[in-house]
DNA sequence: CTGAAAGCGCTAACAC
DNA sequence: GTGTTAGCGCTTTCAG
């Protein structure tokens, strides 16, 4: 009973099926499919046999013996989040035209559930991980004793010594305080981010700057979770705080988008008086408002130099190099109101 | 030497390494992983080894002996849009409980793309596989004949005998005519995907609840690429035409923000009173318009679903069922204007 | 240049 | 109960 008898019972050709279909050893088999010197018949035979079996090699005995692997692990606060889709991409650019595959897991920034996708990026003996920390407690280190390449990105590991790509994010929060100052605006609310390393700088930047004279007067701090309710709910209680500001500085973009709608929803006069600045608000298709200016990072380049990174040291490389890309701030209109 | 001396080097304990640290077999290592009965004091001098050795057992090995995977992978035809990021938690709120990952391809609406993800998850042996099919052609035959669990989302395919979750796109697409009917509006545009089950369906939909008496004027139907440029750029075909409309409808989310940009952009003194009608609008955020309203999907639940079929196909049942969702018709005035 | 055979790390019979 | 061992499907020496 070869194979072909067996056929539509979820079965696979191995490679020995195809060897003996062909009339040749595994070794023959395993040569041809690696692309080394066969004599051209047998080449042919046996790539005539492939597709006659439909046989694709398992690469999870392929894994078994080399021990690379054409599987990475990407793992991010939050794939909701455009930007975080769009670092994806950047990663994609990288493997796609290495054949090479990356799973995504979602933290959403909970320590736990982040632990248990290292857990599977090790058991899987991944090629490579790409990860955004949800904290500082994130323990890379069973990762990296394994061999597996680990790259940093948007978020520092403090006392890490990874390879690190990530914004300036004390730059990007002076930029968003040097933008309302240039508009005289100085009385401003800002909206945090979780205690992060990222959240921290940009609003240390932003403190630094604000400091100029006159100085911006920072009325209120709010926290929030990095996500469009957590938003929401720090513009309510800025609002409901009964602080007087005349703009809001935001540490993240949907936040931002959930300040947007508490200021529609909450201050529909005033809504279109009260300029927001935040971060990536390029990657919020139609964002609207009346003054808007958004500090840009370039998340499709993160994700894309990572996948280099993670090449580089897979060829050994040692992970030593920590990227900052400079953000730029664009002011816009956002779609206009009539 | 053993495993401890090497340690730093980028290697990974075994199950030898553990059972020669602890005294016993490797079938006792293995018992005491997979939970079966062992004796007492020997768990717990494994399970003290294993931590000390910082052992991890080989999902890649395990996978070559049983023959289940903890791998799935989720094709999708943009993972940048919300409406497929959000099937994807859907579909992880089933792989999370159980230690499955899922990897996520784009395929970009791009056969071949498509055709290279499909052959990767093949090639990984995944435990199944959630695919919005590209186009007609997309050949899921070499998956389903190696035994791999495969569900269909959101597009169905013609003539297959596969697990199929959707919306009932000709009730969307009925949905969205009556609702313009009931706002009296009866001279409109449409923008549509590309040539697609899903797309059609829901401009057939569209279509034969149009025709009402008096019956809705369709003045022009434009093709675009289900991204926001191909609505657009779609919409600024149809300006440039000067066909007078007073509505739009249009079969997917992306085109829809590109649809109300372009409007915002050509006709800024009409923006607010051309209202526009599309699908899944409520996954952008801070969508704004004169009067929108949005055919919903469930795509977290189309997700779950998926993936509970994944589960009961690894157990044995056929692919038989098909499933089409009720979408729902919400109307929105949007952020609101002043 | 080709084939036979030894593993990669694990599980599951099969013996003890 | 526990240990020994034969594979899972592949790559890669090592002989021929």
């Amino acid at each position: 009973m070869t194979i072909l008898d067996r056929w539509g019972e979820g079965v696979t050709a191995t490679i020995y099926d195809v060897a003996r279909h062909a009339g040749v050893s595994v070794a023959t088999v395993s040569r041809v499919l690696n692309g080394l010197k066969v004599r051209e018949d047998l080449v042919e035979r046996v790539r005539e046999t492939v597709l006659r079996l439909n046989y694709t090699p398992s690469r999870t005995a392929q894994r078994m013996r080399k021990s690379t692997s054409h599987l990475w692990a990407l793992i991010v606060p939050d794939f909701e989040n455009a930007f975080f889709t769009r670092v994806a991409r950047g990663v994609e650019e990288i493997c796609q035209p290495r054949d090479t595959c990356v799973f995504i897991g979602s933290s959403d920034d909970d320590p736990e559930k982040e632990r248990r996708y290292l857990e599977v990026a090790l058991a899987e003996r991944v090629g490579g991980v790409v990860i955004t920390p949800s904290s500082d407690t994130t323990d890379l280190t069973r990762i990296v004793s394994a061999g597996i390449p680990v790259v940093v990105v948007d978020r520092a590991v403090p006392n890490g010594a990874y390879d690190t790509i990530l914004t300036d994010n004390m730059a990007g929060g002076r930029l968003g305080a040097e933008h309302l100052l240039g508009q005289n605006l100085r009385t401003v609310a800002c909206v945090v981010g979780p205690e992060n390393p990222t959240s921290q700088a940009r609003l240390e930047g932003f403190l630094s700057a604000a400091k100029a004279s006159p100085a911006i007067d920072i009325v209120r701090i709010e926290r929030g979770n990095n996500r469009l309710d957590g938003g929401y709910r720090a513009m309510q209680r800025i609002i409901q705080s009964e602080a007087r500001f005349d703009a809001v500085f935001v540490t993240n973009n949907l936040m931002a988008v959930g300040i947007i709608k508490a200021l529609g929803d909450m201050l529909p006069e005033r809504r279109n008086d009260i300029p927001v600045v935040g971060f990536d608000l390029d990657e919020i298709p139609l964002l609207s408002g009346a003054c808007i200016a958004s500090i840009n990072q370039d998340p499709h380049e993160i994700g894309r130099i990572a996948g280099e990174r993670i090449l580089l040291q897979q060829a050994g490389t040692p992970p030593v190099c920590s990227i900052a890309l400079r953000p730029t701030l664009v002011a816009t209109a956002g779609l206009g109101y009539p």
